[in-house]
DNA sequence: TGGTGTGAAAAGTTTCACAGCT
DNA sequence: AGCTGTGAAACTTTTCACACCA
C-alpha cells in the first residue's frame, strides 16, 4: 500500500515535522520555499520529498501546515505511541528519561534499567530504575517496540542481545561501538565522539588547507 | 597541500578510528575486511576511504593499526587538544562535560556555563559553571574552537550567535531546532527526537508496507 | 594465496528549469 | 502572479571486478 521512500527523504521528514511543529499555530500554510529556509534545505527537495507523501501541496498557495503534519507523522508511523525502553541510567540515560517531550512526539518510555545495584528503586521522572535480569521480560511483556542503549560501550553488544531477545523491532545506540543485531532488527547510533571528530577536519581544512 | 576527501569518507572516518582504538593492542595489522566487518561497512568502501589518506596498505598483508590511526587523525586535526565549551549545563550538558574520553579524543572541556544562576558555581567534573554573560569574552579568551550547544530550544539560536561572536569554528547542536550560524561556522546537529522518528517509519514500514 | 588499489558500471541524490494549476 | 510537481541533467556514493604485488 504505501511506497517505499527514498532513505535521504526519510531522514528529512522529521525534520520538516519539528520546523511546522515550531511555527506558531496562527500559521495556516508554507511554501516549499519557506520551509526549506527553516529546515536548512533547498526548495525543491522540499517539494520532492513531500511529493513523495502524496500530492499534498496547492498550486500557487503551499502546502497545509496540519495537513502535512498529520501525513508526515502517518509516514513516519508516530500516530499512536511506540513503547520505548532505555537501559544505562547514567547521565545520559537519565536526561533522556527525564524528556518530556516524547509523549507529544509519539514515544512512550516504557522502562528504565540498569546493572548498579545502587540506582535500581531511584526513581527517574515517574519510572523507577529496574535491574537488567528483568530487561528481557519486562521488555518483552510490555511490547516494547525501541531500545535504548546509554551504556558503557564493554556492555553495549549484551545489552543489544538481550533487547533482540526482548523481541524490540529498533535499537538506538548511544554507546561509542558499533553494535550487531539480527537483520529485523534495525539499528542506529548516535555518537558524539564522531560527530565532534568530524568537527575537527573541518577546523583542521580551514587552518590549513583552502575550501 | 592536503586533497579533499568526499564527504561520506569523512564521516566515516572517526568510525574506522573508533574500531581501530577498540582492538587488543596485540594486534597490529587489520585487512579492510575486518575493519569492514567491524565498522559495519563494505570492505571495498574500507579500501577507497583510506586510499585517500595515501597508500597505507600493503598488498596480501593489510594496514598497520598503528599507522592508519596516526593518518586518521592527522586528517581529521586531532593531533593536539580543540578546546571546546559547553553551553547548558542539564542532564545532557553534566553527561557530555563529565565524558572523561574527551582528552584521549583530542579535545578538551575549557568552560562550561549556564543561564540558571543556581547552577552557576556549581562544580561538575573539575570545572565550575560559570554565567552566560562570561560566555563571549571566556570563549575568545581561552580560544575555543568548538562551541556545543545543549541548551533548551528557544535559547538555542541567541547561544548560537554567542558562541560565532566568541569565534568559534565549529557548534555541535543537540537542541531539536535547526540553528543558523556565518558561513565561516559549520554546525552539525545531534537530535535523538529525530533518530526515533526515523526508526519510527522503519517499524511501520515492518509492520504494514513490506521491505 | 591473500589482500590492496582502482577503473568502470550501477544506484542514489541533488539541482535545474519549466509546464501547469489556482 | 505565485508556487507546486516533475522530467532531465549533474553530481555523489556504492558496488563490482580484477590487475597487481608481497
Amino acid at each position: 500500500m504505501t511506497e517505499r521512500i527514498p532513505d535521504a527523504t526519510v531522514h528529512r521528514l522529521p525534520l520538516y515535522l519539528q520546523c511546522l511543529e515550531g511555527l506558531p499555530s496562527s500559521r495556516s500554510r508554507i511554501s516549499s520555499d519557506e520551509l526549506g529556509v527553516r529546515a536548512g534545505v533547498n526548495a525543491a527537495v522540499v517539494r520532492k520529498d513531500l511529493s513523495r507523501l502524496g500530492c499534498l501541496g496547492v498550486r500557487g498557495v503551499g502546502y497545509g501546515v496540519a495537513d502535512l503534519q498529520i501525513e508526515i507523522r502517518r509516514r513516519l508511523g508516530l500516530t499512536g505511541e511506540l513503547p520505548m525502553v532505555i537501559v544505562g541510567i547514567g547521565n545520559l540515560g537519565t536526561a533522556l528519561a527525564s524528556f518530556s517531550g516524547f509523549g507529544a512526539q509519539g514515544f512512550r518510555v516504557v522502562g528504565l534499567f540498569d546493572a548498579d545495584p545502587a540506582k535500581v528503586g531511584t526513581r527517574v521522572d515517574r519510572h523507577t530504575v529496574e535491574p537488567m535480569a528483568d530487561l528481557v521480560e519486562a521488555a518483552r511483556e510490555r511490547r516494547a517496540a525501541i531500545g535504548v542503549i546509554c551504556t558503557p560501550a564493554p556492555v553495549a553488544q549484551e545489552t543489544a542481545d538481550l533487547l533482540a531477545e526482548a523481541g524490540v523491532s529498533s535499537i538506538l545506540n548511544f554507546a561509542p561501538i558499533v553494535i550487531r543485531a539480527p537483520d529485523h532488527v534495525e539499528v542506529r547510533r548516535v555518537d558524539f565522539s564522531n560527530e565532534l571528530r568530524v568537527l575537527g577536519y573541518h577546523i583542521h581544512r580551514r587552518r590549513n588547507g583552502g575550501a
